[in-house]
RNA sequence: GUGAGUGUAGCUCAGUUGGUUAGAGCAUCGGGUUGUGGUUCCGAGGGUCGUGGGUUCGAUUCCCAUCAUUCACCCCA
């Protein structure tokens, strides 16, 4: 038997049913923030994420599904979305216009890791990015918006916060850092290879061990600039004018490198170990390394299979027909009708002939409203029979009747 | 990439201290005399016990390998 690859699941039943929810509603609450939908291609040059997302990152340095093509080009199935949709931002001279664009998006990603709980080889993402909105109202209203779908959803969460600085302050800090850590020989061996790829991420680093000599570390939150610290605590004054609950994390740090100033993560305690459930920030500078003119930006992910889980569902209701014949002399009629019946009904017919208990018995499986039967007698005085499965009401009607419901 | 756990019916799982026809619940199908469901009662079908090898008179059970899967590390959404 063939199956789906490693870490690659099959969407269907009720798990599709709560993807289409779950993306329904969030792009209906993300148009409502003057955001229109974007789609990239799931395959882009290599060199994209390279550049974007960053070599020293895991996510390019070892999880990218990557080939070289028929026409030898480097390329790789996305393991994000922000890159992509800047590059279209790009692409369509929208930095040239300097206009401000506000995207989302949503569909596959991979990333060739390990599978576990909440985390699948092939996942799907829902994203948004708002381009050339410095204003720091604006990292605040997409914290807003993030908070709505959650809260719409049921979902319960935690809200992380941490400002990663600007290209004033963010080099001298980083430099600080480094001096700190040179002289800390205790660190673990992936602390020491960060120390000359990315010194940040160290902060991130689940070791105990680190964490204890981390713990004297020089912070970034103290060492902000006047721009960027009175940014930070402009949004934090927002939040707690609209009663958002979250904490200052100085350590968060997120694991893509293109992020400055507002860095921000959603996590939750009901999903197993890998728990953050969106994340995102500002990346001011992403759309210049991938060679456009100069255009701030902000967006977020959430990882839907996460939130798949936590969605609390509306209980799903009767609706539609269900049609049956009772002999076989009605089972082209039956055919016929319910092929009327669907130009304007939800209608599933049953093509063989069966008692009206299994009829019934049928129908209420299906979650039908209605069953509609056709025997003897119906033929004989040209009607249908139909039962309100819930009411519980049944009676004889025309089929115009019935087609005009 | 590292570690641990699990593979028995469509699903959830029992079970065999190694022995002849491997069980249950749910699901499916049929029936409980005339054409009435979601709650009942009766019955039926469905398994080469993940795959390959080894030990043994005999393996679904013990051992090894392999594949799949789950969880955790790591990483991140």
């Amino acid at each position: 038997m063939i199956q789906s690859l490693r870490g690659m699941k099959d969407l269907l039943a009720d798990e599709s049913e709560r993807y289409i929810y779950f993306v329904e509603n969030c792009s209906k609450i993300a148009k409502n923030y003057g955001f229109s939908y974007v789609e990239t291609p799931i395959l882009e040059e290599t060199a994209l994420f390279k550049r974007s997302v960053g070599e020293s990152s895991d996510i390019v340095g070892k999880e990218m599904y990557q080939f070289t093509d028929k026409g030898e080009n480097d390329v790789c199935m996305r393991p994000e979305g922000t890159a992509g949709v800047v590059r279209a931002f790009i692409q369509k001279k929208y930095d040239k216009a300097k206009v401000q664009k506000k995207f989302f998006y949503y569909g596959p990603m991979f990333r060739y890791e390990r599978p576990q709980k909440g985390r699948l080889r092939e996942f799907h993402q829902f994203g948004v990015e708002s381009f050339n909105q410095p204003n720091i109202k604006e990292d605040a209203a997409i914290i807003l918006m993030l908070k709505e779908i959650l809260e719409f959803f049921g979902i319960g969460y935690k809200l992380e916060l941490n400002s990663l600085g600007c290209t004033a302050c963010m080099p001298p800090y980083k430099e600080n850092l480094v001096n700190f850590l040179k002289n800390e020989d205790e660190i673990c061996d992936d602390c020491k290879r960060r120390r000359d790829t990315n010194p940040i991420r160290v902060l991130d680093c689940k070791n105990q061990n680190c964490q204890d000599i981390y713990a004297k570390a020089p912070l970034l939150l103290d060492n902000l600039c006047p721009t960027c610290k009175g940014e930070f605590e402009q949004l934090k004054n927002i939040l707690d004018d609209f009663d958002v609950n979250y904490t200052i994390n100085p350590k968060l740090v997120r694991g893509l490198d293109y992020y400055n100033k507002t860095a921000f993560e959603f996590v939750s305690d009901d999903i197993g170990a890998q728990s953050a459930i969106a994340g995102g920030g500002r990346y001011d500078k992403l759309v210049e390394y991938l060679d456009g003119k100069p255009t701030t930006g902000i967006g977020f992910a959430m990882g839907i299979e996460r939130l798949m889980e936590l969605i609390v569902m509306p209980k799903s209701k009767r609706e539609g027909y269900y049609v049956g014949a009772l002999c076989d002399e009605a089972l082209d009629i039956s055919f016929k009708l319910a092929t009327k019946m669907r130009k304007n009904k939800i209608t599933t017919l049953n093509y063989d002939k069966k008692s009206l208990k299994a009829h019934l018995k049928n129908a209420d499986k299906q979650n039908a409203k209605y069953c509609v039967c056709i025997g003897e007698d119906e033929l004989k005085k040209d009607v249908l029979w139909i039962k309100d499965l819930e009411t519980k009401e049944e009676k004889s009607i025309t089929q115009e009747e019935l087609l005009g419901r």
